[in-house]
DNA sequence: AAGCGAACCTGGCTGC
DNA sequence: TGCAGCCAGGTTCGCT
């Protein structure tokens, strides 16, 4: 479930959960998912507080006290839940279906507060690791990473810089995690809807208007979506087992076929493929050539 | 160097 | 009902 407003949702779940608590118990129940975990992982966190939970991009990034940080990405398929150890559970609360035990339960941290956050990851494209915190920005995840969307860096200016002399389609450069990052799908194809702007359009073609008015769009929907609690497609989105609503809001995302919903736009919205990845988008609307 | 397809892996849905 | 085929929110690798 994860771009970046499903991690963020993820995250602002998880730090009431994890944030001055201790890892009492660490549960690594496969030696690796996309990665391998690191060498004596459970034992490296097990005693240890953790200062802070923050997020760069689609990764999650708990501080320890130890001085090595926990990073965490979810792939495509990764979720967290969170329960009161035990058989804790608050009266009338509703049981969602994760509340129980997972095939695809890969790692249970059990916390000095009672908490256990449980990571389930169907399709195991998610991966956990500690690194220093000295230095984190240049470890094999960090170094080279594009710019943080929600951040003061992304302006106009900004990308029109990145994607200058790119003759790679708006789409590739959107999603390119070397140039900004955090970006995925389904955001991208609803800010290009919202821009005005055809997927396939060389990068570099921007106008710095467009560039301007593009970079405005991106921390719009991304800061709507957050708002909203993330997008669930396939399952929860929060911690706690609820549902993020922001795909009822999707434009053209999944909307193949559909009527476009600019107002006297007489389209439906049409799907093309770019990079093996669907784009979906309004003819009419992202005309070539703009 | 950039750009593209394939690969990683499982599950859910569609259609025959 | 069964099964094949296709699709899925991400990233990385290897080949033009």
């Amino acid at each position: 479930m994860p771009e970046l407003p499903e991690v963020e949702t993820v995250r602002r779940g998880l730090e009431p959960a994890m944030v001055g608590a201790r890892f009492t118990r660490v549960e690594q129940r496969r030696p690796d998912l996309r990665l391998p975990f690191p060498e004596r992982f459970a034992e490296r966190l097990v005693g240890q507080e953790v200062q802070g939970l923050g997020r760069r991009a689609k990764y999650l990034l708990a501080d320890l006290a130890s001085g090595e940080v926990l990073v965490m990405h979810l792939g495509m398929s990764g979720r967290f839940l969170v329960t009161q150890g035990g058989a804790t559970r608050m009266p009338g609360e509703f049981h969602h279906e994760h509340g129980g035990e997972s095939a695809h339960d890969h790692v249970v941290f059990h916390l000095s507060n009672g908490a256990k956050v449980t990571y389930n990851d169907a399709r195991r494209f998610g991966f956990m690791d500690l690194v220093p915190r000295a230095g984190i920005e240049t470890c094999r995840h960090f170094d080279g990473m594009g710019i943080e969307p929600l951040g003061n860096e992304l302006s106009g200016e900004a990308v029109t810089r990145l994607f200058e002399a790119k003759r790679t389609p708006l789409k590739a450069a959107l999603l390119d995690q070397r140039l900004i990052a955090g970006l995925g799908n389904i955001y991208v194809c609803e800010a290009l809807f919202r821009a005005g702007l055809n997927p396939e359009a060389p990068a570099g073609s921007l106008s710095p208007e467009k560039a301007a008015e593009l970079a405005g769009i991106i921390r719009e929907v991304l800061q709507e979506a957050v708002a909203a609690g993330g997008s669930t497609l396939r399952d929860h989105a929060q911690v706690d087992g609820s549902l993020g609503y922001f795909q009822h809001t999707f434009r053209v995302y999944d909307r193949e076929g559909e009527p476009c919903v600019t107002p006297g736009c007489a389209n439906t919205v049409a799907r093309l493929v770019q990079g093996g990845r669907s784009t979906f988008y309004c003819l009419t609307c992202q005309p070539p050539g703009e």
